[in-house]
DNA sequence: CTCGAACCCGAGCAATTGCTCAGATTTTGC
DNA sequence: GCAAAATCTGAGCAATTGCTCGGGTTCGAG
């Protein structure tokens, strides 16, 4: 599943080090100024070191993108996993405040994510690197229907899956372009359309179409 | 307000030929391949015209891209005002459903906007550019709650109507990467997302802070 | 028809950037 | 200690690309 895009994987400390440094660095400056604008001697002079070293480590450009989308498919697999098991029973409104207030943190705590969600790292596969990683979040909602709301046909519930990822994104990111202070009455909106939507997809039975 | 960024304005008949072949030459190349990957002298072969012509009209790059978000700017303002009078008396419901159609019908007419809306323009200032456009929608949304509900105080409004503009844009998005058949059926659930997203703000009175 | 203005052309310049490679340096196993 | 393996370095190559400019073509007024 994860072929390792790495050219070569280091086997010591300071090498392990050096990869993680210059990863770290690409998250960052990919969400500065963009993945095109972004250059490679950039990185690794920000990183502290050569672009020699980044390129024994990553075959491209690209590949750097990528690892750094598989870190964060990780992780929003583990934030997902979570928040199924350790909250199996509580209301849907309770729920769905519980995975906006963690996606929130996610956001926060990984800001090179919000471009590539976005599809602002355009590039030839890289586009797939940020549907991957949207396709993690449908997923994870697709399995909360399916425990809480099995009657759902799969295509319908693809559906809804995908609508409230897009909204969840979309307004994720509206979150982070408006003041600090302002931060939690979007964060509260995310909620009254999410559950707003539930509750008017709620009314109609599931549709099933072909 | 339109301080015009064209470097030459033809006078001839031959030269505003040339001129919208480009621009329109360029929508499409721009929403096929993205702002930075696309290069202009691609955009000025494929307009069967020279680089040279090119730069007669446009200082450089992203003054073309600024031009393209310009039209843009100019159809969604007409598309809103044409809603706004022709139909000042439906239900709130007919109204989404009229405004979504619109929409949907801005974005199949124009798919360059799309990139340029999601931000996946990026450039210096260029990204101004997709949020003015933006801007554009909210606009539009504002004026309609104002005379609709101008019980709702002005912050809360903005907040709303911004809501509203950012899910049609990221599940208009969504529209666009399904298949053909599944259009309408994502189309309706935009409906039911703002739909029910002002019916779950319409309960919590006007909300007022600072 | 004529001449100046408007227009058009595209080879190529200047700058950027992804990436290589030959050699220097550090680490590890013995 | 020491040699081999692992690691690191950065000058510079090759390719791309935004954009210029000198010179040609077309248009329209008189």
């Amino acid at each position: 599943m994860t072929a390792s895009p790495l050219r070569r994987r280091p086997r010591q400390a300071r090498a392990q080090e050096r990869l993680e440094r210059i990863l770290d660095t690409a998250e960052q400056v990919f969400a500065e100024v963009g993945y095109e604008a972004a250059t490679t001697n950039a990185i690794a002079q920000q990183a502290e070191t050569s672009i020699g070293s980044l390129y024994e480590f990553f075959p491209n450009k690209e590949a750097l993108a990528q690892a750094l989308a598989d870190r964060y498919v990780e992780r929003i697999g583990d934030l997902y996993n979570k928040h199924l098991v350790d909250e199996p029973a509580t209301s849907p409104e309770a729920l769905v405040t519980h995975i906006i207030a963690a996606l929130d943190g996610f956001y926060r705590e990984h800001p090179g994510a919000v471009p590539l969600l976005n599809g602002r790292l355009t590039s030839p596969q890289l586009a797939s690197a940020g549907e991957r990683l949207q396709e993690g979040f449908v997923a994870g909602i697709e399995s909360i229907f399916a425990v809480r709301r099995p009657d759902i046909a799969p295509a319908t519930r693809l559906l809804r899956s995908r609508v409230i990822a897009d909204i969840s994104r979309s307004l994720l990111g509206l979150a982070d372009r408006v003041p600090l202070s302002q931060r939690r009455g979007v964060i509260r909106e995310i909620e009254f359309a999410i559950i707003g939507y539930l509750a008017a997809t709620a009314d109609s039975p599931p549709f099933t179409s072909t």
